[in-house]
RNA sequence: UGGGGAGUCGCCAAGUGGUAAGGCAUCGGAUUUUGAUUCCGACAUUCGCAGGUUCGAUCCCUGCCUCCCCAGCCA
């Protein structure tokens, strides 16, 4: 790039070199006097090493007059004694990215030179460089167009190098790849699709107004992908026991579960049932709030595919934490029995058998940062850190879901989407991560 | 201050002279063995503000306001 660089410059109406003390406003008269000649050798020198950095610059003769001061004569070569990885300490100038990019860009034949807002003022020198190039024959046109828009800005989210650097440097994730960072690896492992990201790009548009995307326009086009293509998985996440006191002790027996609701054509897979279930702590309470349809003393649940079961009460320790939840269940109420429907219950829980679950680590993920522009209110992005953007708990899951496969994505039925870590699981030893929870209107009805 | 941009529903975003698409969010309601999905319905007499041109303006003109970017020998 650099000996591709260097020849079109002599070719510039007078290209100028001047004193490093000299700024723009102040360093173009003397220069104009110099022959091309005397520049020329100067800026041999330059490049052979002969000054410090800083004691001279090459700038373009634009002008000098220009409201824009990306035409006031700008610099387009300056020296730095620094070692290049292909011509290591020979070459002691370097060319300003403004210089370089135009020049790029028409070397690689593109014809739209997309970019952000914040280069909309440089386009001006953009097209005044390449003009004189064309002018020179360097290049033919038509030329390439810088053309900007507005970058993406999502809410809870950093994307700028230098924050997701020192999000990694100073350990406030696992890595690059820490599933909740705004990085390929790191979508990867969270159990973003790809699909998905087409169908955000296709939805926020593209323009030239630059506002902030809310995150959960993201979540909404994941979900959706999701939703069409993860195979329906049972998993308890903060399991308590649930005890069917008149279901036999020893006694085991399959219920079928269909992998997708909506596409039958999945087939079903089988999920043991027995006396002792594990249930989702949350299901069950003694003093339920207005609405809530799950378990508490006197009411019945259906559990899911599998029997109804009224609810009889429940254990607590010493220290007044339940620590069995108590049930009797309706013999002829079971799931793809004639009398499934015979009992009408609007409550519908997840359970996994405790005889037969595959206890699991999963890692519940949330958002990164808790509030929506990170670092607005202090300045200081770090101070806007989400402290629960990690859980790590134990699961006890459903026997199917003991051989996932490294990245295969699953709907733990009535929680969210969950991908199988391809870095943490071994054969037989899945390790889940959350990649987005479900949509759940209760939470908000409970508030 | 000078220069460069942007202002259409809570958040994005089409439309650019003929009377305001769509998505997300939100709120109703139906279906549902996921409080999910799906489905139906509601959701800008109004397009930053004020004038003007026109039969008619978000769109054209004038003025104003607000926000963002640049003023590195950074990218």
């Amino acid at each position: 790039m650099l000996a591709a660089a260097a020849a079109p410059t002599r070719t510039i109406a007078a290209p100028v070199s001047c004193r490093s003390a000299g700024r723009r406003e102040d360093g173009g008269g003397s220069a104009t006097a110099r022959m091309p000649r005397a520049i020329l050798d100067l800026f041999r020198k330059m490049r052979a090493g002969e000054f410090p950095d800083g004691a001279h610059v090459l700038r373009a003769k634009i002008d000098m007059a220009s409201p824009n001061i990306n035409l006031r004569d700008p610099a387009i070569y300056r020296i730095k004694h620094a070692t290049h990885h292909n011509t290591g300490d020979k070459w002691c100038i370097y060319p300003m990215y403004t210089y370089a990019h135009p020049i790029e860009d028409a070397i690689e034949h593109i014809t739209h030179s997309i970019c952000t807002l914040e280069f909309e003022d440089q386009r001006p020198f953009y097209d005044w460089l390449l003009d004189k190039l064309a002018d020179g024959g360097f290049f033919t046109r038509p030329l390439p167009q810088q053309i900007e828009f507005a970058r993406l800005n999502l809410t809870y989210v950093v994307l700028s190098k230098r924050k997701l650097i020192q999000l990694v440097d100073e350990k406030h994730v696992a890595g690059w790849d820490d599933p909740r960072m705004p990085t390929l690896v790191g979508a990867r492992r969270r159990g973003y699709t790809p699909e998905g990201f087409r169908r955000f790009t296709d939805q926020i548009g593209v323009s030239k107004s630059d506002g902030w995307i809310d995150y959960s326009v993201f979540e909404a086009c994941q979900r959706d992908v999701l939703n069409d293509t993860a195979p329906r998985r049972i998993a308890v996440l903060d399991p308590v026991k649930l005890i069917i006191d008149n279901y036999p002790e020893g006694q085991s027996e399959d219920c079928f579960a269909p992998n997708h609701p909506q596409q039958p054509e999945l087939g079903k897979r089988v999920i043991p049932f027995s006396r002792e279930l594990w249930i989702e702590r949350e299901d069950f309470t003694e003093t339920p709030p207005k609405g809530y349809f799950r378990l508490f003393p006197g009411n019945a649940v259906r559990l899911r595919y599998g029997y109804v079961v009224q609810c009889t009460g429940c254990d607590r320790d010493a220290a007044g934490r339940i620590t069995a939840v108590h049930c009797e269940y309706l013999p002829d109420t079971k799931s793809g029995t004639p009398g499934a429907d015979s009992v009408k219950v609007k409550g519908n829980i997840h359970w996994v058998s405790a005889a037969h679950a595959h206890e699991a680590g999963v890692r519940l993920y949330d958002r990164l940062f808790r509030t929506a522009q990170p670092g607005q209110e202090s300045g200081n992005f770090l101070d806007d850190l989400n402290a629960e953007s990690v859980k790590v708990i134990r699961a006890q899951l459903e026997p199917a879901l003991k051989d996932a496969a490294p990245e295969a994505s699953f709907q733990f039925e009535r929680h969210g989407y969950f991908v199988a870590d391809h870095v943490d699981t071994k054969p037989g030893a899945p390790v889940f991560n959350r990649t987005v929870t479900l949509k759940d209107s209760w939470v908000k009805t409970e508030k």
